[in-house]
RNA sequence: GGGCGAAUAGCUCAGCCGGUUCAGAGCGCCUGCCUUACACGCAGGAUGUCGGGGGUUCGAAUCCCUCUUCGCCCA
């Protein structure tokens, strides 16, 4: 049954057939646990973008959610991970765009429905293939519920949702400066507006008075919009222009009568203190334009070119010629006064990073004031917790300036605003439906479908309750709303995670998930973020093929404490990801060791150490060593648990690595090699204690590398076949295992251990020669523990003698241990005496030094008086402890004859 | 303009609710080893004024102030 182990773990081999049975055997569903009984612990995928490639920043947030998915699935919690694809409507309908562009056409040749059936079809063909790549990397979610935003289900929530808010009044259509996209010809929200920090320049234009009797000079970062000036506005107590409050400029180049009016929003220490105000293309203009009734002239088209609106000469030109035009012909007017560099943040369209102009236009939006109510309360009662917690202030922030949410746009690839019109003349009525409408509901006129989609937020903002069935009231959504956490990149808490919290507060009355743990950013060694068009990426699935998925997994956990950014070098992969595949490698090896020398009958792998009972290893068979592991053991149990269950998944994965790269392999399996091949009795402990132990290791690691540690779990003698480790126990704490003598007595082992491999080293003694070597404490016996590990040091120590006394021979090498203990290792002529008396001198120099440090510290009066006692105590101990070795090293220094 | 975070070995980072890890890990580097699980390995080794300055304290990488640099969020 247990096929010979290649000695080299090769995880491509390995991967995916794990992963194939897995998905067969059904593990991912929420009751494939065994306890399956335990309270539902549900995780909501970030869909990702159904046309997406998969990325690191894909790996590394569903990583995380892998990892936490796995350790709660192990503690008997009835785990759901959702996954589902977003329909994208802006990123997808770009894409299919440019695939109709390369054939010459564009989606208005075709026409709406050609151009729908068109994406979906490339969305059927292309589609999930994201998903398929989240399974290379051994993600857990239970593919049987996979959603797509555009569903059926899902799109009826998404009429629910929003025929409900616009009853409620929540949901409002009007005029207002909205965020344009002049390439994708949409419509954004604020969030969607990415503002890019950029080196303008402010242009200081200067408008005559109508009268001819002087001038106002105003600035601004946007000459072309002057051409849409109805007014300049200056702040009512600004005394430089009270006398010129309600009177009229001349605005140049257009040639158009504007007022001056004062408005409190003005502030006086920009700039003169005056501002032009263009009420169609800036929202603070607007708002003035509003108050003082002032007209407004769009002076662009959708394509961000000069409109009709203005002069001539204008019409047709770029925003930026336009620019360029009318900063020259102020200049020719010599109405120029000054051109500063300025710097300000400019927005761009988070989907095609051209640059966004403010544009009045009529679109829909929902109120988001008592929508964030609630959503700040949950934070501030501490339902929500932020992990790292100092995100809870940017989320703060956000709902605290909240403003209202333009879920309008003004593509084709979406869910469609449930609004018709009337088109009789007589009616109008505006009528907003759970269903298709084929004729006004008052007048039973012909009606027409609003034009617009929805934001694809609007679908996704839902998808907690949506996905499982609402708002039809389902077993599901019973069962796993409210789920529990979400994982998310920082970058999208306001897209989507706030506006899931405000959604699940509103129309289930409960917050989604209580922890959001918003990770960080996987960025190259310029800490630049990793990008398609910087070219820096490193596409995680080359990584699988290279390394494994564990080794990725590995990668990206270690190098992720909580809330801190990834760093990796796109231009060395092997720097990143050979500490993952090293690790697997190790631990293959340490498996394969311990199973092939497990007894034929598998006796001893039954053995359960500690347990108890008939199968029990006794008390009495345990050698230091095995209670040595034992206890380090479950020290990590409790330390790789407390840190998963804080999220410190880096912590976790160092823990399981130190103890099984460091205690269990370096150590532990070296020192039974004598027990197991028969040369000393005890055998059967051994392999019961290493198989023990390493099972523990490999379940504490299952979560973060699920592929080797489920591959080495199923091999061990004594499993069904249909068992797996995903679905095995999360192991406990043992009390009867904890020993503080068993860890300080194996610890002196290996510092004599240490402290004779250090002297070979340090004289060149060939590995293959063996050597004597003499441990020896200064009035006493030294620890009985040597006496009992004897075999295991002069195994590990290579040495052909052990003498637990003082040596006679002078000559040699020497080394204390930090309680004074004296190692002697004779070289005879071998060394040289100047050489190993400059060592031990300097070694005394330095000990004679922290010495007198801490005599003067423990004769300061301040301190032994102010200082907590057991400090004070614990410093005279090192007192002692350091003169101590310094004596010892003095006296081997006077045997040697050093002067 | 407001808020926040980070600056520790050549690199990536731990440590940061003041005194056993006055400095750790991995990688890289140096030395020696194909020791019958693993050379994706084993054994040893070198490297840091814990960003600059000031302060609190008996005592600070660890707390406070300030400066510098980098990054993030919001206006």
């Amino acid at each position: 049954m247990t096929e010979p182990l290649a000695p080299q773990y090769n995880p491509v081999a390995i991967e995916s057939p794990l992963y194939a049975w897995w998905r067969e055997r059904g593990l991912f569903a929420p009751d494939a646990h065994p306890a399956g009984s335990g309270i539902p612990y549900v995780v909501m995928m970030p869909p990702p973008n159904v046309t997406a490639v998969l990325h690191m920043g894909h790996g590394l947030n569903n990583t995380v959610q892998d990892v936490l998915v796995r350790f709660e699935r192990m503690r008997g919690r009835r785990t759901l991970w959702l996954p589902g694809t977003d329909h994208a409507g802006i990123a997808t309908q770009n894409v299919v765009e440019r695939l109709l562009a390369r054939e010459g056409r564009t989606r208005f040749d075709l026409g709406r429905d050609a151009f729908v059936e068109r994406v979906w079809e490339y969305v059927r063909t292309t589609g999930a293939a994201i998903l398929e790549q989240l399974e290379a990397i051994g993600c857990s979610a239970d593919w049987s519920r996979t959603y797509f935003t555009l569903d059926e289900g899902l799109s009826r929530a998404v009429r629910e949702a929003f025929v409900r808010l616009y009853d409620e009044g929540l949901i409002y259509r009007g005029f207002y400066i909205i965020n344009w996209c002049p390439r994708c010809l949409t419509a954004l929200s604020n969030e969607e507006a990415e503002k890019h920090e950029t080196e303008g320049r402010l242009w200081h234009l200067r408008y005559p008075l109508a009268d001819g009797r002087g001038s106002v000079t105003v600035a601004t970062t946007r000459p072309e919009t002057m051409l849409g000036d109805t007014a300049v506005a200056v702040h009512p107590d600004d005394e430089r222009y009270r006398d010129l409050v309600g009177r009229e400029l001349l605005l140049p180049v257009v040639n158009r009568r504007i007022p001056i009016v004062a408005d409190e929003a003005v502030d006086p220490a920009f700039g003169s203190g005056a501002v032009k105000v263009t009420p169609a293309h800036d929202p603070a203009d607007f708002e003035i334009g509003r108050r003082h009734g002032l007209p407004s002239i769009d002076v662009m088209t959708p394509e961000a070119r000069i409109s009709l609106a203005a002069p001539e000469r204008f019409q047709g030109l770029d925003r930026f010629e336009a620019r360029a035009r009318v900063v020259a012909e102020f200049e020719t007017l010599g109405l120029l006064d000054k051109v500063e560099p300025h710097r300000h943040a400019v927005g761009h369209c988070y989907r095609c990073d051209t640059v966004i102009e403010p544009r009045l236009s009529e679109q829909w939006f929902v109120r988001m004031a008592p929508l964030a109510a609630p959503a700040l309360a949950a934070y501030r009662d501490g339902t929500l917790h932020f992990i790292p917690e100092r995100r809870g202030d940017d989320y703060t922030q956000w709902l605290e300036g909240i403003r209202d949410w333009c879920i309008s746009r003004q593509l084709w690839w979406g869910h469609r605003i449930p609004v018709w019109y009337c088109e009789a003349e007589s009616c109008m009525q505006v009528s907003v439906s759970r269903t298709d409408l084929e004729s006004c509901p008052a007048c039973g006129g012909p009606v027409r479908q609003d034009e617009d989609v929805l934001d694809t937020w609007f679908s996704s903002w839902l998808v907690p309750f949506s996905s499982l069935g609402w708002p039809d009231r389902t077993a599901d959504l019973a069962t796993f709303y409210p789920g529990s956490t979400l994982v998310s990149a920082p970058e999208i808490l306001f897209f989507w995670v706030a506006r899931m919290i405000m959604a699940g507060l509103h129309f289930m009355g409960d917050v989604p998930y209580t922890d959001i743990y918003l990770h960080g950013t996987v960025r190259d060694t310029q800490h630049r973020k990793m990008s398609k068009s910087l070219g820096n990426g490193i596409d995680p699935l080359e990584v699988v093929q290279r390394y494994g998925a564990d080794a990725l997994r590995y990668s990206l956990v270690s190098g992720m404490s909580v809330g801190t950014d990834v760093i990796l070098d796109p231009n060395d992969l092997e720097a990143s990801f050979a500490p993952g595949r090293n690790f697997a490698n190790k631990l293959w090896n340490a498996g394969r060791f311990i199973l092939s020398n497990l007894a034929p009958g598998g006796r001893a792998a039954a053995l359960r150490p500690l347990a108890g009972g008939p199968d029990a290893v006794r008390p009495g068979d345990l050698t230091l060593a095995d209670r040595w592991i034992l206890a380090r053991c479950d020290a990590t149990v409790r330390e790789a648990t407390e840190a998963y269950e804080k999220f410190r998944l880096n912590e976790a994965a160092a823990a399981v690595y130190r103890f099984l790269w460091s205690d269990l392999a370096d150590w532990y399996i070296e020192q039974i090699k004598p027990r197991l091949y028969g040369d000393v009795p005890g055998g059967d402990a051994a392999r019961a204690v290493a198989v023990q132990t390493f099972d523990v290791a490999l379940r504490l690691l299952h979560p973060i590398m699920p592929f080797i540690t489920e591959a080495l779990w199923k091999r061990f003698p004594g499993r069904p076949a249909d068992a797996s480790i995903s679905v095995a126990p999360w192991p406990r704490p043992d009390p009867r295992a904890e020993d503080g003598a068993a860890l300080a007595e194996f610890g002196l082992v290996q510092q004599v251990v240490g402290a004779i491999r250090g002297i070979r080293a340090e004289y060149g003694v060939q590995p293959g020669q063996t050597v004597r070597a003499f441990v020896s404490q200064d009035g006493g016996q030294p620890a009985p523990a040597l006496e009992r590990e004897r075999g295991t040091i002069l195994r590990l120590a290579r040495l052909s003698e052990l003498v637990l006394a003082e040596s006679t021979e002078r000559i040699g090498g020497h080394a204390v241990l930090p309680d004074g203990m004296a190692v002697f290792v004779p070289l005879g002529e071998a060394i040289d005496v100047a050489r190993e008396c400059g060592r031990l001198g300097a070694e005394a120099e330095r000990l004679a030094s922290l010495v007198t440090a801490q005599q003067k510290k423990l004769g300061n009066e301040q301190f032994v008086s102010r200082a907590p006692a057991d400090v004070v105590a614990r410093e005279r101990e090192k007192l002692a402890t350091w003169s101590e070795q310094r004596d010892v090293l003095v006296r081997k220094r006077e045997r040697l004859g050093c002067v």
